[in-house]
DNA sequence: TCTTGATCCCGTAGTCGCTACGGTGTTCAT
DNA sequence: ATGAACACCGTAGCGACTACGGGATCAAGA
């Protein structure tokens, strides 16, 4: 009972109504029901996956692997090795991406808190201009 | 002396040769002259800017932020002041989101080595199911 | 009942920073 | 002279949305 509007099903989703209906044009959220105007009816169930979705993104999964991770739920006889591989592939991504960016810090440390009068000393215009390629 | 095509230049620099053409067609890198038949011709000047350009953004500086550095480089006797402040807010955002993925690694690191048999116990799954929204 | 403002519809285009494609012309070494 | 390698150009694609424009519909108050 007590269908949802999209503008609803954002609300309580915490989900764009544009990437609603974006989820359900690339085909991760299936077509809902429609009123006689054509608007669109949730059902209890879109929003279960919906919230499923938007916490796959927010873990940082990709569309593509949040689309796996549906089948996988859809079927909770099978074995969950290919859920497990997924996790732990994102999650080597996520750590190489930490290291990166914990390098970039460094290097943006160095760089700022210049107290230069001028551009001509400036660490940070320096640090751009020197060649290290050759 | 000794012009550079478009393929040394991109070497030179590290710098893929359709990426050299997207930073010209943006207006980031100042149109070369051209040979008889129409072929570019960088000279060294060239080659420093796109270094400089490069070096912006394997340090994670947007287009943008590196057009206005290069601004700020080619007046040498100014302040740089706004050097300092695009490279301060730009060391922040990047600590900001070391700082988000290290929470997600943390999350993802409670999800994974599911040792479950089935879906229907598999931590991942579960965890992009739980509500917590209301 | 009328009106007003919020909500919804749809299709399309824009965002960022490239990267790829396709078809043609040029250069260079053998 | 031939063939590989390189260059030209314009356009479209990527991922994951977000925004826009112009119209239809709904709910609530006067």
């Amino acid at each position: 009972m007590s269908a949802l509007s999209i503008g609803r099903l954002g609300e309580r989703a915490g989900v764009n109504i544009e990437t609603i209906r974006y989820y359900e044009r690339i085909g991760l959220l299936p077509e809902p029901a429609r009123s006689l105007a054509g608007y669109r009816l949730y059902a209890e169930d879109h929003l279960r996956r919906l919230r499923f979705i938007r916490r796959g993104r927010d873990l940082g999964f990709s569309i593509e692997a949040i689309r796996t991770l549906l089948r996988l739920a859809e079927h909770p006889d099978q074995p969950c090795a290919d859920a497990d591989r997924l996790a732990a592939e994102h999650l080597a991504d996520v750590e190489r991406k930490i290291e990166e960016l914990t390098r970039l810090s460094e290097e943006l440390g160095k760089m700022t808190r210049c107290c230069a009068d001028s551009v001509a000393q400036c660490r940070i215009i320096d640090a751009l201009g020197a060649t290290e390629y050759e």
